[in-house]
DNA sequence: CGTCCATGTCTAC
DNA sequence: TAGACCTGGACGG
């Protein structure tokens, strides 16, 4: 479930699992063998998050991973009898000698060793991290840039030059509390809608984060006490649904920028 | 077993 | 804007 909730919670478990440690690399898959070769037996100094990236901090380079659309880490523990036997995808086994856990990644977009400039042309291209320490002080200048423009409100979410982290999941979610029409235009959002739909996608990136889940609806709203209450198709307002939770009238989908949206016509104004 | 679909992004036309 | 990348879960037979 990649979005950036997913990748910084990755960063901060193996962070506590793995950074200051010499780490054992290998990719029983192959396609990240070379690489691998490099950096195996060096210490990882620190696990980076980036909206929807992460970056392993070696001396000799950083490894950047973008899980995409596919790619997952799983936990692998070691037995009495050595690590688990990898399966064949497996692109990178990533563990340290001294702990009992380690994990492996498959399936990603991107699994590279890059050199500083590199990262820094990565860096370049990528917007506020929502989930990063800038967040809250970068409000005004994204407000600038997205209410600045004709780019309908959910294209500009999507965005990840401007902001990272909101993946297709969240934009929809976000649009509908915030109770806009996707295909508004920038310039004909109203300034304090706009504030308050980007504390909420900093507020529901951090939940998401902690319960390790796309959380989009109040415990509350639907009778439960707690966020680990919720079951699996109580997450959503309209996301991939097909009656809105809030009012119940049918969830309209259309395309923007080639993926799909949710929303519901009714409660959703430009 | 197969088919479809997905929370993402890049690249070619 | 379509295709490519690449893996796994849901579902049908």
């Amino acid at each position: 479930m990649p979005e950036g909730h997913t990748i910084h919670r990755h960063a901060r478990f193996q962070n506590l699992l793995l950074s200051g440690k010499r780490t054992a690399s290998s990719s029983p898959q192959g396609r990240f063998a070379e690489d691998a070769s490099v950096i195996d037996g060096c210490k990882l100094q620190r696990v980076e998050p980036l909206g929807k990236h992460l970056f392993y901090h070696y001396r000799p380079g950083v490894v950047h991973v973008h899980l995409g659309m596919y790619g997952r880490f799983k936990k692998i523990r070691r037995a009495s009898g050595g690590w688990p036997e990898p399966t064949p995808a497996v692109r990178w086994r990533l563990t340290a000698p001294g702990s009992r856990v380690g994990v492996d990644l498959t399936g990603p977009t991107a699994c590279e060793l890059l050199e500083a400039d590199e990262v820094a042309a990565i860096r370049k291209r990528i917007g506020v991290d929502l989930l990063g320490p800038a967040a809250a002080a970068s409000r005004d200048a994204v407000r600038e840039r997205m209410l600045g423009s004709v780019t309908p409100i959910g294209v500009a979410l999507m965005d990840q030059r401007i902001t990272s982290g909101i993946g297709n999941a969240y934009r929809a979610e976000l649009l509908y509390r915030a109770r806009l029409d996707p295909r508004t235009p920038g310039r004909r959002v109203d300034p304090a809608v706009f504030d308050a739909m980007y504390d909420d996608a900093v507020y529901l990136l951090k939940v998401g984060v902690r319960h390790r889940h796309i959380l989009c609806v109040e415990p509350e709203a639907v009778g439960k006490r707690g966020w680990r209450e919720l079951d699996a198709d109580e997450r959503f307002w309209v996301y991939r649904r097909e009656a809105c939770r809030g009012c119940g009238g049918p969830v309209e989908e259309i395309k923007q920028a080639g993926r799909s949206v949710y929303l519901c016509p009714r409660e959703q104004r430009g």
